[in-house]
DNA sequence: CGTATGTTTCGTAGGAAACATACGGTGCGCTACT
């Protein structure tokens, strides 16, 4: 049997079709997994080429590709891109909420004729049973579902429909499957890859370690130490750079501070206008922005190459986010820097976005209402008088617990064999804690991060599960010296990186690194620990599994 | 949970302290109303 050779056709349509004279390191062993057939899951930082992963095969294999990507404005510049070129074997479209009725089915047809191969969308509209089946019918031969950590990010309270993604791929033929995101701890790939049901996928990860990238980290005790390291930066540092704050009117009221101080900056969150938006967005492509003062709405869909440094004037929720927002910084591989501004009074607003557990009675009332036969949302609203937001969390829980699914046209019902309300409630409940202690044990190990002594590279690559050979050199603590010391004392723990352990209470586990008198474990259902070597070892807490 | 802002309290008068309250991120798609 001849094995097929990949690497010569993916490097001619890279060449022919998208202009690409080679492909860039990371990229091949994905493609090669798609072209084989194969589910796999791609973690690799923007900027380095994650969209050829897929757009490349894609004109090898036949049938149609379904893109799925959670915002329009990402969808609009990569359909632009592709359309560029004038194409016809890499023509993109798109349905979504800003096309018309009859643009929509133009649409889908052009797809069925084969003068588009990309069809952009989002999980809504997938969610459309309608919708659902028109996709089905082309026949897809393969689905590429960009930004794959809003799945674990945003899927169980801020967009449910995130949830369904495996269900809604299923009825799409089962396809082979490729997800691709800029970052991804081991617990959020293992959320990516139940939520879509991956089958056996393969695992890419590559480019952690950006070593053009300075990282320092800065405990400020007050607001006007704080103030006085970031402008100490901007005074030494080229533009354009970008600030992240936790609050929309932190935004606002620290870009007008910087600017009355003689730094020119401007804003970006949520709470604006498209317009204003994409206004802003595209001044700073531009560079015609110095600073952007932003709250994590100014994110993905931003690849600048020569962002020259990134601030955050606050301890964002998790190291998963801070490395996506980091790796914004020296995209162009000169240097950039980073610099975390942090007070422990700032997880207390972590605590609060994550907080708000659900209340028992609450989901108690609602599960009694499912059981009678309320099937709208409508109604489901009326008659407990739970706001949308808080509606559309509760519903995903039960959903998790079997008390109720999603049909066609959005018709909820009891699955036969469901929990009793007080037992379904229950079982929410607990599904919702479950997530928290993840949740939370990653915003512990951000903390973690900004205390460390160590390397902060192998501090933060040991979170994603890999391991360094030797300090990085490029962040504050290999520069003073501090992770040496540490380094010196460090001593080899009980059990090896990455080996299995069992706890008597929180289950099995990986040992994802030892600093000072410290190991971390990343246990299966609770998340991220923090253990004490020595406790370990005297009382035995860990064993081998 | 914290911060910012507003209100009350104490009280031979003005301001400070104590108490109370609101607010806080990420976006899809739809509908009603201009």
């Amino acid at each position: 049997m001849k094995l097929p050779i990949y690497g010569p056709r993916l490097r001619k349509v890279a060449r022919t079709h998208f202009g690409w004279p080679s492909l860039r390191p990371g990229q091949f062993k994905p493609m090669r997994a798609v072209l084989r057939r194969k589910d796999a899951l791609v973690v690799l930082p923007t900027g380095a080429g994650k969209s050829a992963i897929y757009q490349i095969p894609a004109v090898l294999l036949p049938g149609p590709t379904v893109v799925i990507s959670p915002l329009l404005a990402l969808q609009q510049d990569q359909i632009a891109a592709l359309n560029e070129r004038n194409d016809p074997k890499i023509r993109a479209v798109r349905v979504s909420s800003a096309e018309t009725p009859r643009e929509q089915q133009e649409a889908i047809e052009e797809l069925r004729a084969g003068r588009a191969e990309f069809l952009f969308i989002t999980p809504e509209q997938l969610a459309n049973p309608e919708r659902l089946a028109e996709v089905r019918a082309l026949k897809p031969g393969l689905v590429a579902v960009d930004e794959a950590h809003c799945i674990s990010a945003w899927g169980p309270d801020f967009r449910p429909d995130f949830l369904a993604l495996g269900d809604m791929i299923k009825e799409l033929g089962s396809p082979p499957v490729l997800a691709l995101t800029a970052t991804a701890s081991p617990p959020v790939r293992d959320d990516i890859i139940a939520r879509l049901r991956l089958r056996k996928p393969e695992i890419h990860v590559s480019g952690l370690d950006r070593s053009n990238l300075f990282l320092e980290v800065a405990y400020c005790a007050d607001e006007t130490y704080r103030w006085k390291r970031l402008t100490a930066m901007l005074d030494q540092e080229e533009r354009p750079g970008i600030v992240y704050v936790p609050t929309r009117r932190a935004a606002e009221e620290l870009a007008e501070k910087l600017t009355a101080a003689g730094y020119s900056a401007e804003y970006y969150h949520g709470g604006m206008t498209g317009a204003l938006r994409e206004q802003r967005h595209e001044d700073f492509t531009n560079d015609r922005v110095d600073i952007m003062v932003a709250t994590s709405a100014f994110g993905m869909g931003i690849d600048k190459p020569n962002i020259r440094w990134v601030a955050h004037v606050a301890l964002p929720d998790s190291p998963d986010s801070y490395f996506q927002e980091i790796g914004r910084a020296g995209r162009d591989g000169e240097p950039g820097r980073v610099l975390l501004l942090w007070r422990s009074e700032d997880e207390a607003i972590q605590r609060f976005f994550n907080g708000g557990g659900p209340d028992e009675e609450e989901l108690r009332k609602l599960a009694g209402a499912l059981h009678k036969g309320v099937t709208t949302k409508t109604e489901l609203a009326k008659k407990t008088g739970l706001g949308p937001r808080r509606l559309a969390q509760y519903l995903a829980l039960l959903e998790q617990a079997g008390a109720v699914r999603t049909g066609a046209g959005g018709r909820l019902s009891v699955p036969p064999g469901a929990p009793m309300p007080p037992k379904a409630a229950k079982t929410a409940v607990a599904e919702h804690e479950r997530q928290q202690t993840v949740v939370k044990s990653r915003t512990d190990m951000m903390r973690a991060f900004a205390e460390s002594r160590q390397c902060r590279t192998e501090t933060l690559l040991a979170y994603f599960g890999e391991e360094i050979r030797r300090s990085c050199g490029h962040c504050d603590n290999c520069a003073d010296g501090s992770a040496e010391a540490v380094n010196a004392v460090e001593e080899e723990g009980p059990f090896a990186i990455h080996s299995k352990v069992r706890h008597g209470e929180w289950g099995t586990g990986m040992v994802m690194g030892y600093e000072e008198e410290k190991m971390t474990v990343l246990f299966d259902t609770v998340g991220y620990k923090t253990l004490s070597v020595p406790v370990v070892v005297n009382q035995k807490l860990l064993t081998a599994a």
